[in-house]
This record gives structure tokens, C-alpha cells and sequence, in this order.
DNA sequence: CAGCATCCCAACCGATACTG
DNA sequence: CAGTATCGGTTGGGATGCTG
């Protein structure tokens, strides 16, 4: 057992944590839970997200084993994100925060409102 | 009810997932969770982390108050860090993310192992 | 001891243009 | 349709030096 908490014990969680809690990883995480949908499907029900960013969001994503690409060789082509039993698996961890979040954002917002008043406070 | 996930209704959670998710701030987490560390301690106990990066992670984690600054007016003076009640319940569903990646960690790898694989070979 | 200020490099990400 | 390539602005983060 050891007894502190070390960059190596931490790594891989901190990964997954990074990896979800980039820019996009989320919304396209939570779309998919939903059922497959095809990259421009998914690019317009991502509002905002640039046509390089879904690919590379898609790429890291397929690369871990959330998300499995499929390709229909029609013409034009129609490529298919699914989540994997993995992908779908993660869902539940990441929903049990989002629970936590939404159980206390407003904490979470009172704390902000009132570090930056004693930042204001301390500058008067 | 929404039927699908937004940018609006992800955010907060993506919010707080890239917090945990920075390179610091789980660690710095963990560790408090043992207990209070003052800087020094803190330093010392994460390997690798500059003094400015310390800084500015605890900074944010007081920021959003998942961590209580207290200063003690000594000559040196001493600053000790400790998990707020609203941090504390942090690691809860943390813990819980961090369990399902040492779950499917092997998995995880060997998909990575996979999709490089499959890039040489569509390389040859 | 516990920081802040500065410099600097690397990674992230958006916009745009081009392609099988 | 589903990408790739390139450019440029913004942010992340390490190294170093200085201070109450």
C-alpha cells in the first residue's frame, strides 16, 4: 500500500479526466450515448465545433476505445461514430460527476463570487 | 426536458472536469485529502511541480472553492491548505473515475495499442 | 517561507483552403 | 461527404530571478 498520492498512481486517471474534460470530448460522448451518428450529423448537432476539431476529438477518442469508426465505402461516403462498450461504460462515472456538478454549482459559484470580491476587497 | 446535450448544458461539467482533469490539480487534491500540507509540504510531497504552478493550481482550487488558504502570521510566515467540505465531497465521484480507469486500463492501452497498430499497417 | 514577475517554448484550437 | 494541410492567435506551463 503506499502512502501518498504520486504522479504515477495519478497519471492515468488525470488522462481520462483530461481527455473528457477537454474542449469537446464530452458533448460528442454524451451525443453518441444517444445512438451512432455520422460525422456531419454529429457536426451539426455539436454547435460550434470546427470540422478539425470533431475529427481530431474523434481520432483521440477511437484511439482510446471510446468511439468506434465505421465506414460505409458508398459514394459519396458515409462514415459512421459509435460508442464502443467501453465508451458506453464511462458514461456512468462521468454522469455520477455531473450529478456532483449539478448538485454544487451553486457552491461552486458562491465561492467564485466571493473570491473575487475579497480580491476586490484586498485591493481597496 | 432537452433531447440532446448542448454546449450550455455541458459546460459546468466540462468545466469542472478540466480543473481535475489540469496536470496538478488532482494530485494537489489527493494529497490534501490525507490531510492539511502547507506550500512547502506540497512542493515537496508532488514530485515535479514548479513553485509558479503550485501557485496558480491552488489559486484556482481556492478560486472554486474546493481548498481553504489559511495564513498564520509567523515570522517566517506559514500558509497551510486544507479541503474545503465542498472539495472534500469531490473526491467521492473522482474516486469512483478513478476506479473505473484502473478497471479498464488494460483495455484502454490495448485499444491504443490497436489503433497505432492499424495506422502502420494502412501506412504499408 | 511563500510567493510574484518575467521570459520563453510548446500545445491547443479556430479559420480557411483544398481533396478523394 | 468526410476529411487533410496550413497558418496564426491564445493558453499552458517550465525556468529563473526577486521580495516581504
Amino acid at each position: 500500500m503506499e502512502p501518498r498520492y504520486t504522479e504515477r498512481s495519478c497519471a492515468p486517471v488525470r488522462e481520462v479526466l483530461a481527455r473528457v474534460g477537454d474542449k469537446w470530448s464530452l458533448l460528442i460522448v454524451m451525443n453518441l450515448g444517444e445512438g451512432p451518428l455520422r460525422f456531419s450529423e454529429l457536426q451539426r448537432t455539436i454547435d460550434g465545433i470546427s470540422q478539425r476539431m470533431l475529427t481530431l476529438t474523434l481520432r483521440g477518442l477511437e484511439r482510446d476505445g471510446f468511439v468506434q469508426r465505421t465506414v460505409y465505402p458508398t459514394n459519396p461516403p458515409k462514415v459512421e461514430y459509435a460508442l464502443t462498450p467501453l465508451g458506453d461504460s464511462l458514461r456512468c462515472p462521468v454522469n455520477a460527476l455531473g450529478e456532483w456538478v449539478r448538485e454544487n454549482l451553486s457552491a461552486i459559484q458562491d465561492a467564485r463570487r466571493d473570491f473575487e470580491g475579497e480580491r476586490v476587497e484586498a485591493a481597496e
